[in-house]
DNA sequence: AATGAATGAGGGTTCATTCAT
DNA sequence: TATGAATGAACCCTCATTCAT
C-alpha cells in the first residue's frame, strides 16, 4: 500500500483538468453525439482506458464538463448579483456578470445552450439533477431580485419568474449573436448596456423622462 | 407509361404527411441522434424501406420536418407582421403570430430551439440553406420594422439587427418556459401581452404616464 | 378467355428480347452484384413488376441473358469448326467463329470471361448446368478434333483435352486484350493470324520449313 | 506514452496474417459479395470490430488480401524470370515459377482470375492501381523477353506485347483447369511441359528434325 | 399484362466500453 | 495507474421480391 504522493495527488487534478479542457472544446464543436470517445483521448494524450478510468463513461465525463462550468457561471453570477445594493444594480450586476463569463468562455457558450437552455425531454435529461438545481438556483435569486423591484414599486407587477426568465434569455440571445459572427465581437459593455437598457426601459423612446434618463446614463457610459 | 391515378397521388401525399408528422414527434422527443429509422418506421405502421422511399435518408427525413414547418412558421409570422399599419401593430403581431404558433406546435418547438436557436456548428449544419435562409429573411423583416421604428424617433436609436434578434429571442424564451411546464400554460394573450410590454417598454415603471399605452399611441401614429 | 393474337405474341418475343439486351448491357458494365432490377426496368422502360412477369428473378433474368448469347456463339463456333474438312482449317475455323463473334459482342465477352472462363465455385454455380453443357459440348467438338489431328500425325500425341483448353484460353485471353485497349482493336484476321500461328507452330522461328510454311501462309495470308 | 512491447507487435503481424488467410479461403471460396464480414471475423475468430479494427473496410481488407498474394507472385515470378541466361531458359521459368505458384496458392487461383484476368470496368476497379502496376511490370518484364527473342532472330516477328499476353493466358488457362478437376492434378512438370512446348513450338509436329530441341537451343545459344 | 408502392431481411460500419497486461 | 486491442450491440441503408390495383 502507497499513500498517495503530493505530487501524485497534484498531477491527478491535473490531468482531470487537462481532460474537461479538452472534452469542453470537443463537445462544443461537435455536440455530444458527433463526439467520439477516442477523439477526446487523441487529444488530451492519454489512452482511451484512461480517460474511462477517470470519469467512467461518456456521459459523465459529458456531465463533469457541463457541470464544472455551470457551477463557475453561476457562482460568479450569484455573487456579483448580490453584491450590490440596489435592484437595478444587481440587475446590472447580473447581466455584466453573465455576459463577461460567456466572453470568456465562447466555446462553452454552446453547450451551454444546448442544453441548459434547450434541455432534452424531462425522461432523458443529460443533465445530472445537481446542473439543474444550481441553475434554477440561480434563476430563483434573480426571481428574488424581480421580485424585490416589484414589490419597491419599481417593477411593473408582472410575474417575477417569467420576467426573470425572460432577461436570462435576453442575454443568452445576444450571447448566442457572438457564435454566428466571424467578426470580432462587440466589446462587452456594449452589450450589457443594450441587455439592460432594453430589459429596464423598453426600445421605445419616452418623452419626459426625469429620474430615468439619469440613471440609464449610468448604464450606458462604458461605450 | 401510366401517370399515377389521383387517389394514387392523395394517398402518397397524405403518407408523407403522415410521416412527417410522426418524425417531427419522435424527432421532437429524443432528438436527432437519438431516435432511430426503426422507431419511426413502427410509428408510422410502414415498413422501414418505405420510410427510405419517402425521404431518401434519416438526415433528409429530419430537414424536411424542419422544413415543412418553419416554413409555416415564418409565412404565418411575416403575414401577421406586415398586416399592421404601425409599427407598435407589426411588432405585436408578430409576437402574437410566433407565440400562437408555437402554442399550436408545441413538440415542434423543441426541434425549432435546438436547431434554429442554437445551430451546430458552420461544418456540421444539420439544416439546409434553404430552411436557414427562410429564417434570416424572417429576421430581416423584423429588423427593417425596427429600423423604421428607430427612423420615426419611436425606438432609441440602436442596433436594429440586435434588437431583432432580442425581440425573437425573448418569444423563443417565454415559449420555451411552457415545455419545462407539466401545467396548463398560461392563456396565450397573457404571455403575448409580457413579452411586447416588456420588449417596448421594459420591466420599470414610469412616473408620469398613468396610461402608458394611450400617450405611446400617440406617437406611433404619424406614419 | 382470349386466345393470344399474333401480335401479341409477337410483341412478347420483342419485350423479352429487349429486357434481355438491357440487361447484358448492364451486367457487362456492373456484374452482377452491382447491377440492381430497378436499373433493368429504368433503362428497358418497363415497371419492375414487369420484368420480374417476364424472367421471374434477378438470378433468372441473369442466366438467361447468358444462355442466350452463349447458345449463338456455341451454335456458331460449332457450325463453323465443323464446316472445315482438315483439321487445321477447322482449327482455323473455331478460332475464327469465335473472335468474330466476341468482336461483335464486346459487351457480352466480359459477362462471358466472368462466368465462363471463371466460374464461380461448384456449389454455388450461377450458371444453369445447361449452360455449362453446352460449353462442355463445344469444348468436346475441338478436343475431337485434336484427337484427331494426333492420331493422323499431325499433332504431338498431347492430352487432347488440355491442348483443346489451350486454345480455347488462348482465344479469350486475346479477346480480352480489347477489353483494356480503348483505340480500335486490331482488325479480326490479324489476330485469328496471331492465335493460329501461335497455337499450330509456336512462337519459335524454325529452319527448313518445307511443307509448313506453305500452310502457314494460307493461314496468315488474310492480312 | 509507451510502444508497443516486441511481444505485442508480433501478435499484431500475426493476427493480421491470419484474418488475410482466412479471408482469402471465404473470399475465393464465396466471391467478394457474396462474402459478408461477420462470415470473416466467425472464421477467424475475431470481433467483427477487430476485423475493421485490423482493416478499415471490407474493400481495403480484400485489396490486401489480393495484394499481399499478388506481390509474392510477382516476385518470385520476375526473379525466376531473370535468372535464366537465355531467352528460352526465361520462358520456361516464367512458366515455372507461375504454375508452381499457383499449385501452392490454388485457392487465391481463383482470386487472381477474377480480378487480374477479368477485371471490372475502369470506373468500378476493386484492385487498387498499385497491384495493377505490379502485375503490368511482371507482364512488361515478360513483354522484354519475348521482344529480345525476336530481335535475336528465334522468335517470328510478332507484336511482342500479345505474345507474351498470350503466354501469360496459356498458363492462366492450364492453371485453371485445375480448379475444375476433383482429381488430384497432374504433376506440376508436366503442366509446365506442356505450356512449354506449345508457346514454342505449337502443336504441330515438323516433319525433319527429329530432336527439334537440339536444333533450337543451337539457334537461341547465340546470344 | 403491367404497374410501382410497400416490404423487411440482411450487410457494412461505428463506437462506447471492457480487461488483460 | 495507464494502456489500447478486442468486443459486439446497434444503426443506417439497400434492394430483391411481392401484390393489390
Amino acid at each position: 500500500m502507497f499513500e498517495p504522493t503530493p505530487r501524485r495527488k497534484r498531477e491527478h487534478k491535473q490531468h482531470i483538468r487537462h481532460i474537461l479542457d479538452v472534452s469542453e472544446s470537443i463537445f462544443a464543436e461537435k455536440g455530444f453525439f458527433q463526439t467520439t470517445m477516442r477523439q477526446i483521448a487523441l487529444k488530451a494524450e492519454f489512452a482511451l482506458g484512461t480517460i474511462y478510468s477517470y470519469f467512467g463513461s461518456k456521459r459523465q465525463l459529458y456531465e463533469k464538463v457541463i457541470e464544472t462550468k455551470v457551477n463557475e457561471l453561476v457562482s460568479s453570477v450569484t455573487n456579483e448579483t448580490l453584491d450590490a445594493p440596489t435592484v437595478q444594480g444587481k440587475i446590472e450586476n447580473f447581466v455584466r456578470a453573465k455576459t463577461t463569463f460567456f466572453h470568456k468562455n465562447l466555446s462553452f457558450l454552446r453547450l451551454y445552450l444546448a442544453e441548459v437552455d434547450v434541455p432534452r425531454p424531462d425522461v432523458h435529461h443529460i443533465l445530472p439533477k445537481s446542473v439543474r438545481d444550481k441553475y434554477d438556483s440561480m434563476l430563483s435569486d434573480l426571481t428574488g431580485v424581480i421580485w424585490r423591484g416589484i414589490n419597491e414599486g419599481l417593477f411593473k407587477p408582472m410575474d417575477a419568474r417569467v420576467v426573470a426568465k425572460a432577461l436570462d434569455g435576453l442575454t443568452n440571445t445576444l450571447a448566442f449573436s457572438w457564435l454566428g459572427a466571424q467578426e470580432a465581437p462587440a466589446p462587452v459593455e456594449t452589450d450589457i448596456n443594450t441587455v439592460t437598457e432594453l430589459f429596464l426601459y423598453g426600445a421605445t423612446i419616452h418623452r419626459e423622462p426625469t429620474q430615468n434618463s439619469n440613471s440609464r446614463r449610468e448604464l450606458g457610459n462604458g461605450s
